[in-house]
DNA sequence: CTGGAAATGAAACAAGCGTTTGAAACGGTT
DNA sequence: AACCGTTTCAAACGCTTGTTTCATTTCCAG
């Protein structure tokens, strides 16, 4: 008769009635997504996770193969919480091209809960490694696909597959900035602008109408008095 | 107390004949730029300095301090190479557009050489330290504040700060997917498109096009007909 | 030339890392 | 009960890390 785990630890708590793979798996993205490859250390993880230190050998093989999976496993959970949106017949693309746009910023931004999947997807993609691939062609690319069909519709054919993608990529930029170097942005910007505008629903206004003036679907941002 | 040290001593790769304070931090500056705080070794970078591992501890104390002086002296030699441009009186307001523009990309993507300061630097954007601060107020807050005076010029005062601000943010913004995002970028878009289209030039005539496009001052990106 | 501070270097330090071990505990089957 | 493959655990291994020690060399003023 021995007492198992009568005593809690002081853990952010994490399910315990889950798979213990499920489980490392878990605490590993967090620690991999907050600290990088090298900082993060097995035996936080195993603490994290209630676990001993040789599961994570015992059920991944060593420290690359953990984070590989961690990788995966964080874009495959993501995918999950927010699919590809889909729009019905008839929907105008501006409609299509800010539904796209706020849902990427939800996506990438979080404002509900804080999601260690895209910070962990995000070094990837500042600093890639094996797991970056995959990535890329499982989870950015079918975004990306999706946005350069909306700009073809929104563009009536007028422009090439290459202009497309250059405008998709300008679009992208913007998301990313606040998403990538959100701490520098809240020190260039007021705090009062800060929590005034820089939520999902303006800031997605606002890419999305500088990218239809630009276009010419739509007045420009400034119109000066001629 | 500082007698400059004025002998050479046999050859090696580096610069030999430079202060030994002066290689390490350059040692450390190209090794924390590719590796990072944790990846980086004391050992690694004093090698690569050919000084011995006890003078980092001797000139710096110990590796946050050395890492906090690579910072400082990586964005204070990027000032001295690339400074804040300037226009003579009478210059259009969208030709400095466009030169700060392409000055940007030149300073972050660096096509001549290879700049591991700007990259030092996006590390400390993407994950600050507290390197950080000092390198907004004395690096980047400069250069925003060019970027928002050209754009208040350009609107002829009728668009508010915090809009102008959050146009600066578009533009910095697809500048910084290219520097940060580059690898993943090149993943997305076909070969042969990244050696036409996505060189400093290309690049700044799309992004200068695509904003003022949207503030009204210049034909639209693409045109219907209609 | 010479004394003493400044600078350098080889070796060692304690601590932490990823990983391995071998035995104990568990869970289902006969 | 006894068996056996699977899973867990505490302890230790070998190695690398940042840092320190202390003897030696270098430098320049006296």
């Amino acid at each position: 008769m021995s007492s198992i785990n009568t005593k809690k630890k002081e853990s952010s708590e994490v399910n315990l009635n889950e798979d213990p793979r499920g489980r490392i798996l878990s605490a590993a993205g967090r620690e991999f997504a907050e600290k990088g490859f090298e900082a993060a250390t097995i035996r936080d993880i195993c603490t994290l996770a209630s676990v001993n230190v040789a599961a994570v050998n015992y059920y991944f093989g060593d420290k690359h193969r953990l984070y590989i999976e961690s990788v995966r496993h964080a874009h495959e959970e993501r995918s999950r919480q927010f699919p590809l949106p889909v729009w019905a017949d008839g929907t105008l693309p501006t409609e299509k091209l800010r539904g796209f746009v706020g849902n990427m910023l939800e996506r990438m931004l979080g404002f509900d809960k804080p999601p260690w999947q895209v910070q962990l997807m995000l070094r990837e993609v500042l600093h890639p490694t094996d797991a970056c691939r995959e990535l890329v062609e499982d989870y950015i690319r079918p975004h990306f696909s999706v946005l350069c069909k909306i700009l073809h519709e929104l563009t009536d054919g007028n422009s090439t597959p290459a202009e497309l993608r250059r405008i998709g990529l300008s679009i992208g930029g913007q998301c990313f900035l606040y998403r990538a170097a959100g701490d520098v942005v809240g020190m260039l910007i007021p705090p009062n602008e800060i929590k005034e505008m820089h939520n999902s629903v303006d800031l997605a206004d606002h890419i999305t109408a500088y990218c239809l003036a630009a276009l010419g679907k739509h007045a420009p941002l400034s119109v000066e008095a001629s």
